[in-house]
Order: C-alpha cells, then structure tokens, then sequence
DNA sequence: TACCATACCGGACGTTCGTTAGGTTTTGGG
DNA sequence: CCCAAAACCTAACGAACGTCCGGTATGGTA
C-alpha cells in the first residue's frame, strides 16, 4: 500500500464509512430536506422559516422544537454536504490499485466528488452557493470539515507537483480552488436527464488532463482493486 | 475578413464602444458601486437599502429619488457587468489577425471575460454568484443581454466542433456552462495581489487545452493585428 | 430677485422576518 | 388503558424590511 493510501492523513475522511442522507420523512429530516431544496433554489436569506415549515407541511413553531434557529439548519444541511463528498471521494480512491498514481488519484477525487455532488443535490447545492457570511466559521465545526477536505486537496495536488506531472504554464496553487469550484458549479448547470454523470464525468478529465505533462490519459481513470 | 468576424452576429456587442463604469462620485454612480459592493460581499437580500444608502454617505430615501426600487439597482449593476464583460471579449477578437482559428477566438475570449470580470469586480461579482430570482426574466432586458452573450458562445463552439477541434470525450454540448462558470468562479478566489492575471488566464487557457484535438498551443494566444 | 429642477432628509406606512411562550394533540411502551 | 414524552399548534413579540410622503437645502437660470 502506497504510503499515501496507508497515511490516513491523506485521506479526506478518517472513517470512510458514508454518511447517507436519511431517506425516511420523519418530521426533523423532511424539515431539513425542505429547507435544503429551498436554500438550494432561493438561497438563505431568501427563504423564510414559514416557507420552508409549509414546505414541510408544518407550522413554523414544529421548525423550532427540530432545530435552534434558521442558522443551525443550515449548519447541519452543510455538514451533510461535506460529509456526504468526503464519503464518496475517500470510497472513489479506497478502491483505486495500490500503485495509482497522483493524476489517477486526482481524477479519482474528481469523479467521487462530481458523484457525490449530484447525488445529493439540494444538500450539496446549498453548500456550492452559500453566501451566507459567518465571520468565526473558522472554528465551526463546518469550517473544520471545510478546511480538511481543503487539505486533501492540497496534498495530493502538492504530491502531483512534486512528481513534476504538472504542464509548464501551469500555476499549481491556483489549480485547487479552479478545479473545486468548477466541480461545485455543475451544480448549477448540469441536468442529468439530458446527459450522463459519467459523461459529465469524462468531459471534465478530459477537460483537466491539458494540465498534465503527458498528453495520454490513462487507460483507466477508474479501476476495481482486486 | 473571415464570414465569422465580419457578420457582426458573432460578436457579442454590435457596436464595440467599451461601457466604462463612471469615475465620478456623483451621487448615483457612488450609490450604485456601493450597492454592488454589498450585493457580491453578502448577496442581495442579505444586503438591506439602509445599508447601502449608509455605504454611499445618504439616507435611505434618497436611494429612492434616484431608483424606482431596489431590484432596479441590481438589474443595473447586471447590465454593467454584462456590458463590460461583452465589451471586454469584442475588443479581444478584434484585436486578432483575420485568419484567426476557433481556437484562437475562443482562447481570446477566455482572456478577455477573464480581465473584464476582474477589472469590474464588484459588479460582476453580483452577476455570477446573484441568486434573485426573477421569473420572467426571460423577457427583461437584462435577460436578453445574457442569452445574447451566450448565443455568442455557443456559435463560437459549434464552429469548432464543425471544425472538429474538439478531443473524443468531449461532450460539446458542456462547454459553455463549463468554460463560463470556471472563469466566473475565479471571482469568489483569485487575488491580483497574491497572482497576476496573466497567470490566471495562461493557467486556465492551459488548464482547458485538454478539449483540443491538437495537443500545442498556438504560439500566442493573442496577436494584435497590424 | 424669483424661480425651479435636483438632491437630500426625517419620519412614518404596512409587511415580513426570526423567534418564543404556552397550550394541545399524537404516539408508543408498560 | 394510562401517561409521559415527543410532536405540533396558535398567537404574539420586537426588529428589520422595502417603500413613500411631505418637506428643506442648493445651485444654476431667467
């Protein structure tokens, strides 16, 4: 096992076990899907605390025996979010062979990440567009999270330089926030039932290998270990 | 002239006059530019008209004597940012030799989006991350600026895609939300102070060299004309 | 000097916001 | 069947919202 793959350090999450979303509509979890869509389609401010309590079929006081205030729900809709694309991108490179390489583990990352976006989208969406300012979120538990997905974005994207797999033209630090936000951004476009995520999927590899030294793409972005 | 540079439907102003935002600190334009501040800093319904009118140094009735609303200040701030983002990109593919490739426009045009985002940023920061929604947008002004900048775009691509420029494993049919949506999203991370733009856009020029059947670069991506 | 358009203001309007206190209904285990 | 806990409700709070009315100050023109 690469020494990377065994680094736990390297890993997006430390329990790769996924946090899925719950899929019974118990009163707390369809409030939180409701406001999630809403957040989603409106954004925050935009979207009343009566809104989304009738979206729920509730009345706005039930919102507030589930949660605090309007900002916690909001909370733990991101919280989900994050959890939800760190699951998918650690399952995405848990299952690469032992010998990846740091580009098959970037489009690896890629590929969980767009995965996990889409899969989840009113969730994911709220967190892609959040304008919401929350000036102490570095030391919320959101920015923690926020900042260590940041970071294993950063290392592996730093192990890819060091590997001198970068084009020249190419300014590595600005590849991390280019390539996340143009991920987060399909969100905003992408209708799957006019096109394929795997489509969607190979589009944007093939789109990111001009920043590869070599011009081939691998035979396999995704391939089973044994 | 090639068809494409002389038949003016393929640029995205009819007439190339650069829409400058005022210097001036007239009261509109000072009431505007705080708007717009405050609009792509905490997003519109978050940023109240008290609030502006403080930013400007007035009270918020006067905001009133010179916009019939709020929404009309926001509808004003997008058609800035539009026009000088249309601007920006015609005086890019003018400034091209005249047997210029698809690719050549297109790469011109990243360039330019690029620097008319950037030297506009709180107007065009309300426009790419402005989540109002106004439902018959469709039909406002505004609206029509935008569909007309993205006819724009997507004729400069089928031109490339006839011309089979495009790598196999590129859907097409993406690129134009992909490509609009990267170059927006530099907006919410980039620092001219922590980079050039020059940097940002031969990186992310680089970056989308991977949907081209060629693997080289053009030599340069912009030459004046003579 | 008289005039008038422009810029700006104090103060208020009706509405909606997030939130909460206090009371009622629903539910599930003993 | 009973009863506590959980879920949900009505009604209201103060604050902030976008907007507007009636007025004042200003500066150029006739």
């Amino acid at each position: 096992m690469s020494a990377v793959l065994r680094d736990r350090k390297y890993l997006p999450l430390r329990q790769a076990k996924a946090q899925e979303v719950e899929r019974t509509s118990s009163g707390r979890e369809n409030i939180l899907r409701e406001a999630a869509t809403l957040f989603a389609a409106k954004g925050y401010a935009e979207s009343g605390v009566r809104e989304i309590a009738e979206m729920a079929g509730v009345r706005a006081a039930t919102v507030y025996h589930h949660f605090a205030s309007k900002e916690k729900i909001y909370e733990e809709i991101i919280r989900i979010a994050l959890d939800a694309i760190s699951a998918a991108v650690t399952a995405e490179l848990l299952a690469l062979p032992l010998d990846a390489t740091p580009r098959m583990r970037i489009e690896a990352s890629i590929a969980g990440h767009l995965r996990a976006v889409h899969t989840n989208k009113p969730f994911t969406s709220t967190n892609a567009h959040s304008r919401i300012r929350v000036p102490h979120e570095v030391n919320s538990v959101v920015g923690q999270i926020r900042e260590q997905y940041s970071d294993f974005w950063r290392a592996m994207l730093e192990e890819a330089k060091a590997a001198g797999s970068f084009r020249p033209g190419v300014e590595p630090k600005m590849l991390r926030p280019l390539i996340l936000s143009t991920l987060n951004r399909t969100l905003g476009w992408f209708d799957p039932r006019k096109g394929s995520l795997e489509t969607l999927t190979r589009t944007v590899v093939t789109m990111f290998s001009g920043v590869w030294d070599e011009p081939e793409m691998p035979a396999r972005v995704r391939k089973r270990r044994a």
